[in-house]
DNA sequence: CTTACAATGTCAACAAGACTGACTTATTAT
DNA sequence: ATAATAAGTCAGTCTTGTTGACATTGTAAG
């Protein structure tokens, strides 16, 4: 029981090149599971990933502005507008001028664009909650524990604000 | 002592909405930032994360076939053709005629193609080192183990087979 | 041996989704 | 009045995926 807690703690973490490549396969293989089934569902409405992380995000902060979209989700301008031009045609999106500031549009879904919205989240929601069953409580701080030491710092912040307002 | 092993096993998982949501966006930063460095090295050689991944299995498994290499990747024959003959035009990849068949082709990294291959695996290795360091080993197997359970049982058999040829 | 199947490669056309660069229109701030 | 900001748009390019059709070569089965 000497050095038992030595093995636990910080001398398991030589790391060898097998172990990180397995980490970075894992990453691969489970990314592609994780978008399998929303892939599905935008599929009948044809859209794809970009729309999905739209109005993830947009639902997640009901009257962002097309600024904040922009920061999140790491893209320009005119490749977000292309696909909220087309959430805003087909009805799932509303934009609304901005009340303090009149140049910025705040983004709300509208119930069509909710619907979705549920559809996709419950899909990929059931992936992830059978996972964190299969893998239990500990494995689950674990995940995020890692997830997070793996983000940029700057996304680090703007994940963890996310998680500030979602209570 | 008499509920503790309760609560730290299965009662701990009541999985609310927002737990789940926080594991999407994790999943969604966390990708960004697993791709971010080797992605400014692709640039250098005008490649792209299709050039990554086949360099990155072939690596792995030298002398795989094309089909065995199409199957893991998830694409088209044409669509990796296109990726895998710039590889071996620019003398990345060399490709043999296979011994026991002899219309399969095995592929290799040349000298060039494990130089490209080193520089994109130490620089993902070094963000997941840092990752697993930070967050201990407890999170990393925990990490693992989420991950795994989230993958589609085919590629997790993909995956398992390659994590025992990695010793 | 011929016929069928399998592994690979290729041509063409198309689409999503990213990019750059330039430019406009409102609106706000200095 | 001028400059900066938020948003939108037009045009062109690139990567990476798709379908469909077809050719070549080699293996396997009858």
């Amino acid at each position: 029981m000497t050095n038992l807690s030595n093995i636990t703690g910080e001398s398991l973490l030589y790391l060898t090149d097998n172990q990180l490549r397995q980490g970075i396969e894992a990453m691969f293989f489970a990314y592609r599971g994780f978008t399998a089934d929303p892939d599905k569902i935008l599929e009948e409405y044809g859209y794809g990933r970009a729309h999905h992380r739209a109005v993830h995000f947009i639902n997640g902060s009901p009257g962002t502005t097309v600024n904040n979209l922009l920061t999140i989700l790491g893209v320009t301008k005119q490749s977000l507008n292309r696909v909220l031009r087309t959430l805003v045609d087909d009805m799932l999106v509303e934009v609304k001028i901005g009340v303090r500031d009149k140049r910025e549009r705040n983004l709300y879904l509208t119930e069509n664009g909710n619907e979705l919205q549920e559809r996709l989240s419950s899909a990929q929601s059931n992936r992830m909650r059978k996972a964190f069953k299969n893998a239990g409580p500990d494995a689950v701080s674990g995940f995020k524990t890692v997830l997070e030491a793996m983000m940029d710092p700057e996304l680090n912040k703007i994940y963890s604000k996310l998680r500030e307002e979602g209570k």
